[in-house]
RNA sequence: GGCGGAAUGGCGGAACUGGCAGACGCACCAGACUCAAAAUCUGGCGAAGUUCACUCUUCGUGAGGGUUCGACCCCCUCUUCCGCCACCA
């Protein structure tokens, strides 16, 4: 009889086919069993799926079913990416509307995806594209909006003048656009909408405790960071003709060596007091540092000039003068500093260069007051404070606690904490996304659109202007309406929500989908929540993973969950990098998850994608390796095959394989249970088909049988295919994901005997068989008794000997 | 400049807690099968030296030092690469 071979295609449409209208493991609401949820964001918002999303996809799936075996009740819905960002990223690239573009791809979506996961059957009506979602965006909006969390100003904005439309601080790429590279970014002035992040900042990083351990490090560090908090002290210095400007500083106690003040060139009092030709000077500031490479921001020539103002000292008294420096940033603090030269790296370049007093003020514990015409660099540590009136004396600790309340007890200031994290700039000029539910009046102001209005869908027909305005504007039927307070004409807001909004909380939405009356129905989120492990790509570190955090605070804030938390425990997992890029859809060097499926089928695709590394590393995508693993699918599909009756071998190496099969079931668990480094897993799976092949004629049809049923468990997880095919070859019925996951058999895992390498000064000399699980004792003995040890000891004398049992031997001899 | 990560054969990687370096796969080489090729199966495969041969010896985990009976693993110094942040007062 002809061998049968593997064809991935037949084997996988057969079971697509059948598993079409079987959500075989859908969640279970209201089941007894312990539930996981596992959830995947993809790597790349870089269009239709390729390689990369199949490597975020395999490293979730396995886990999903393997939980699934474990006797967990699963949910496991699709990522966002894959239909949010592609229909941005397609929209753009065809000029379609991105709606009917959408539901498109969310078709193709289903095809492919069934080819690789059929686990994404669950809800496949939740998208971030559909009506009803864009109704829940835009209530949370409103809610928002009456908290006073939701509101909006004049910004200066990111704008690419090639896509004609706002770019977030993220799509900026050194400077230019991050889909033209040519194109450097311009900073228009545009009224935005805004969510007040800001307001949680202290939650958002206080918090960050409570997933210290179950994310990893690097992510808490870069929201650390990026949170940014710092604490000092605000001061208003009195600027003579004008009024009080506010500085904020960390380093109040150096404030009796402020030798002046220094306003970013976009400070009001720039444009209110000064000549036109100092403000023409300031905005000359400004365009150069909107144009200028972010990369090499630090490395720009201090520039200012004075502005001929002076202002006053509250502590001191004294009269310093005003001058603008590029250097001070409008949106950190308040936009001005005072200036001390003496203890701050910047300020010592400054005022070197335009000659301007330095003053020390403070001196190290032990040693002296610097002397300032000497003084070649500031000095920004902390001391003892001197010359400073009645601080003079104080450890600087002190002075700037003592000094804060001075402030404040004089009106003049206050202690403060400044974060560096921004609110969150919504507002896109584009035409898709969740429209902001606002509507305009002349006489009523910014009106919200009442809920019951809601959804505010896009109109159907947009024609792409390229104008720099929104498309919606150009559409009279979507403007146009009448205002809900006076019912006179009004305009409706044509800015829509940034795509990240809906990111936010989608996975809150998979677990009640189907809701009309509210986002979701807390007690369905309080059996699935927090996920239990969320999967993705470190880029989202700071956006994503921020947003979602400060939506989740936001709806525990309105009653709408109890959790501080959506995520419990979160894996970061590595590029795909191909030619030494990052896989991206812009840079145009993806490998189709297609073109890979249809040539060696979704479950080579999946085994390759984690045996090519660990999961937390970055893969380099090699064409040829996939090979290797097809080839491997196709070993154990023949000898699953051809092994599936009663005739066998003889049975002599039956002990040594069952061991080998409970070994590596023993590794494969326990690779799931900690680190789920599957390219290990898989190896092991590959050695056992190895001694299987190499044994075959030695092992009876039981033992055969049981250990390719092992096997089938084994790639259950990864080759879901291939595993329930093989199921089904043996002669059972059922689906394989719903069988229990095996338990592996230490007595039959057990090793009989131990090759145990025995070193003498610490290089390996030999090797002495021993039986398995002698303590040191006895190990020493052994070898000690054995001839070749006793030859290489001849004429030395033994010293020490180091006996590690289970592992080797160390004689130790002069 | 700050923080974090990494460096192992021709390549991807393994070695889990300080205990046999190179598992597994790719590529390559040889053999079997075949008229032939593909597929498949079997064997070899870090470097240098050595033996008719079974072998054996030395070197070897980016560089240099240290700790230890023993170091890819721990400590110190350095190099290179990657990621994120970056004039944050």
């Amino acid at each position: 009889m002809p061998e049968k071979t593997y064809d991935h295609n037949q084997i996988e449409l057969k079971w697509h086919e059948r598993w079409k209208d079987d959500a075989l493991y859908k969640a279970e609401e209201n089941s007894s069993k312990p539930k996981y949820y596992v959830l995947e964001m993809l790597p790349y918002p870089s269009g239709a799926l390729h390689i990369g999303h199949i490597r975020n996809y395999s490293i979730g799936d396995a886990l999903a079913r393997y939980m699934w075996m474990r006797g967990y009740n699963v949910l496991h819905p699709m990522g966002w990416d894959a239909f949010g960002l592609p229909a941005e990223n397609a929209a753009i690239a065809n000029k379609t509307p991105p709606r009917e573009w959408t539901l498109a791809n969310i078709e193709k979506m289903k095809r492919t995806h069934r080819r690789f996961a059929f686990s994404y059957d669950w809800d496949r009506e939740v998208t971030t594209c559909e009506p009803e979602y864009y109704r829940w965006n835009q209530w949370f909006f409103l809610r928002m909006l009456e908290k006073g969390l939701a509101y909006r100003k004049q910004a200066l904005v990111n704008w690419c003048r090639e896509c004609a439309t706002v770019l977030a601080n993220e799509q900026v790429v050194d400077g230019c656009c991050w889909r033209h590279p040519a194109a450097p970014v311009e900073q228009r002035a545009l009224e935005q909408w805004f969510l007040r992040t800001t307001a949680y900042a202290e939650d958002l990083l206080r918090d960050i405790a409570q997933l210290e351990g179950a994310w990893p490090e690097r992510v808490l560090t870069m929201q650390r960071n990026w949170i940014g908090r710092s604490e000092g002290a605000e001061v208003d210095f009195e600027i003579q003709g004008y009024g009080p400007v506010r500085v904020f500083t960390t380093r109040i106690d150096t404030i009796y060596g402020a030798t002046c003040m220094i306003l970013a060139p976009e400070h009001p009092v720039v444009a209110s007091r000064l000549p036109a030709d100092l403000q023409a000077q300031a905005k000359q500031m400004t365009d150069a540092r909107a144009s200028q490479s972010p990369a090499h921001a630090e490395e720009a020539e201090k520039e200012g000039f004075d502005t001929g103002l002076k202002a006053v000292n509250p502590f001191s008294g004294e009269i310093v003068p005003v001058w603008v420096g590029n250097f001070v940033l409008m949106g950190y603090g308040t936009g001005a500093i005072m200036a001390v030269p003496a203890h701050d790296e910047r300020d010592f370049e400054f005022c070197r260069k335009y000659g301007i007093a330095i003053r020390p003020v403070v001196r190290p514990v032990d040693g002296e007051l610097a002397d300032a015409s000497t003084m070649t660099e500031s000095w920004g540590d902390y001391g003892m404070v001197e010359n400073s009136g009645p601080y003079s004396g104080m450890k600087s600790e002190d002075a700037r606690r003592e000094m804060a309340l001075r402030a404040q007890a004089g009106n003049f200031g206050k202690p403060a904490i400044t974060y560096r994290l921004k609110d969150w700039g919504v507002s896109r000029q584009r035409y898709w996304g969740t429209p902001i539910p606002v509507i305009h009046c002349a006489t009523d102001g910014v009106v919200p659109v009442p809920d019951e209005d809601l959804p505010v869908l896009l109109p159907k027909q947009i024609q792409i202007t390229g104008k720099g305005r929104s498309p919606l504007d150009e559409v009279p039927e979507f403007v146009n309406v009448m205002c809900p307070k006076c019912g006179q004409p009004a305009r409706r807001e044509t800015d829509t929500m940034d795509t990240f909004v809906d990111s936010s909380w989608y996975f809150y939405r998979y677990c009640d989908s189907k809701n009309s009356t509210a986002p979701f129905d807390t007690k369905k989120i309080d059996y699935w929540f927090p996920i239990d492990q969320y999967i993705g790509g470190v880029e989202h570190a700071i956006l994503h993973l921020i947003y979602s955090r400060f939506w989740t605070k936001v709806m525990r804030d309105i009653g709408l969950t109890r959790y501080d938390e959506p995520v419990r425990k979160l894996f970061t997992q590595g590029m795909v990098i191909r030619n030494g890029t990052k896989m991206s859809k812009s840079v145009g060097n993806v490998v189709p998850a297609d073109e890979v499926a249809d040539k060696f089928g979704a479950d080579t695709a999946r085994l390759f994608a984690l045996f090519a590394a660990p999961p937390e590393r970055d893969v380099d995508w090699i064409d040829a390796g996939v090979e290797g693993i097809y080839r491997f699918l196709g070993r154990v599909y023949r000898l699953a095959t051809r092994n599936t009756g009663s005739a066998g071998g003889d049975g002599g190496a039956d002990a040594a394989v069952l061991r080998k099969a409970h070994q590596t079931l023993k590794k494969v668990t326990d690779d799931f249970d900690s680190r789920w480094h599957f390219n290990t897993s898989i190896a092991a799976m590959m050695e056992l088909v190895n001694q299987l092949y190499a044994e075959e004629p030695r092992i009876s049809a039981a033992a055969m049988r049981q250990a390719i049923e092992i096997l089938t468990f084994l790639l259950a997880p990864f080759a879901p295919y291939l595993a329930q095919e093989l199921w089904e070859e043996q002669g059972h019925s059922g689906a394989l994901i719903r069988e229990t996951w095996p338990d592996f058999d230490a007595d039959l895992a057990r090793e009989t005997e131990a090759e145990i390498p025995v070193q003498i000064n610490g290089k390996i000399r030999t090797r002495i068989t021993v039986p398995a699980g002698l303590d040191a004792v006895q190990l020493q003995a052994a070898a000690l008794d054995d001839d070749k040890v006793t030859a290489l000891l001849e004429g030395r004398t033994v010293v020490k000997v180091i006996a590690v049992p289970g592992k080797l031997l160390n004689v130790v001899v002069k």
